[in-house]
DNA sequence: TGCAAAATAGAACGATCGTTCGTTTTTATT
DNA sequence: AATAAAAACGAACGATCGTTCTATTTTGCA
């Protein structure tokens, strides 16, 4: 069970928390969680727009007013998917890398952790990559629900970059924001070049890519490839 | 009128043949036109799969059955639009670049036309890439037919940066598929950071990306930022 | 065990979808 | 102007959509 709140700050004592604190889930919760799996599942494959209640409601076993229920709309039932996702994206990415130290090794570490869940979703999609494209020209709670997630995370990242450049890992005339912007733009072209167009050296390049992108702003001392952080365990490879 | 035929290559002599070759249009033609001009215009905005014969019918004047009659599917119409948004992207990108001389003036060129083009498409949508987010995992004409033009046009980008290289504008270890994926990233995060973030200097950042890019793989001597190059008619600023 | 509340089911709604079919209008040609 | 072909229309189809409503089942608690 995921339990990630909003914003993405570490809370150096608390760590994050162990699933429910407090009394054990009532039933309706319980069906409520498996219908945001489901649905966090199907809407990865077919888009937030493609989520359909009906759908959801054959694959889990439910009528569609059982399901339905749930949420009292599909805008509801789709907001409710962005939070979930945006849990376990959290959860896998940007937690774990709190534990680097602060400048480089936490980018590398945010980087990696990114890379690495980008490259599982190959097969089934990200969200925040399919949404934001299919919800740029449409406004509403859905599309600032997503975009809220986005700007959070993005901002994270810009952050790990900032704090980079105050402990001296970075060249003095280094724009964080170009550098974030440049990194961004590596997850997009690998997502969009293996994803759709099936190419094979896609995460070798966005890895190079990265690579180069610590040689333009890296001091020479400070960009060698990570080897011994406090502690390296987000580093798989 | 639009007349790009596959594949993205130039023609030495001929250039871009003007419209109709031939006899003048049947009216059956001319509405056709007209219809995917308007189908073209809705898929930018809400996509390929939100295209939908009854919005078109509306727009264009005509019966839904009278719409319909034009393509005999969905799954047709789609592909018209593909193939008519790729002669358009031709005609502005590839072609006029084409006019600069081999190597990284052409390269150049191209990713200058590339820009101009996202960024007016910042307010419509570019079907290329909502087209990958939305056909990625639904396998079938539509998406051959897409996956072709965006294979066709990335091709044309990396034949033109190996030519950079042949030219010896390129240092001797540049990785010119790399460099192509790079330079890919720069548009797709331009694309999500400006029309779904709303991010006002994302357009700043792209061109920077480029600048950065060049420096890491061009040489010292060729990569100054264009100036004079033989015809210059495709660098307005 | 009994009872209120919560959870789920089932049927129906209006709307929209892509598509089919038969008819009518428009076009191009003699 | 007459005529055959091409183009456009209009109505209807079955399917699916999100949603509403009422009834039934299941749950949690006294």
């Amino acid at each position: 069970m995921i339990t990630s709140k909003f914003p993405l700050k570490a809370v150096p004592g608390k760590g994050r928390s162990a699933s429910g604190a407090g009394r054990a889930m009532q039933k309706g919760q319980q069906t409520k969680q498996t219908i945001v799996d489901a649905a966090l599942g199907l809407a990865a494959q077919i888009g937030l727009e493609g989520l359909s209640i009906g759908a959801l409601a054959e694959v889990t076993q439910m009528s569609k007013s059982g399901v339905f229920a749930h949420f009292g709309s599909r805008e509801e039932l789709q907001i409710s998917v962005i939070r979930e996702y945006y849990a376990r994206f959290s959860d896998e990415v940007f937690f774990p890398a709190m534990d680097e130290a602060r400048g480089l090794p936490r980018v590398r570490a945010l980087f990696a952790n990114w890379m690495k869940r980008v490259a599982i979703e190959l097969q089934s999609g990200c969200i925040f990559i399919s949404g934001a494209v299919e919800f740029d020209d449409r406004p509403g709670p859905v599309r600032e629900a997503l975009a809220s997630s986005v700007k959070t995370w993005l901002a994270a990242m810009y952050r790990a970059v900032v704090q980079a450049k105050e402990e001296g890992h970075l060249l003095a005339d280094a724009d964080e924001e170009q550098m974030a912007f440049e990194i961004h733009g590596l997850i997009l072209a690998l997502h969009y070049e293996a994803r759709f167009l099936k190419h094979p050296r896609s995460v070798k390049h966005a890895n190079q890519g990265f690579e180069n992108i610590l040689a333009r702003y890296g001091k020479a001392n400070a960009c060698v490839p990570a080897a011994s952080t406090k502690s390296n365990q987000n580093f798989k490879e």
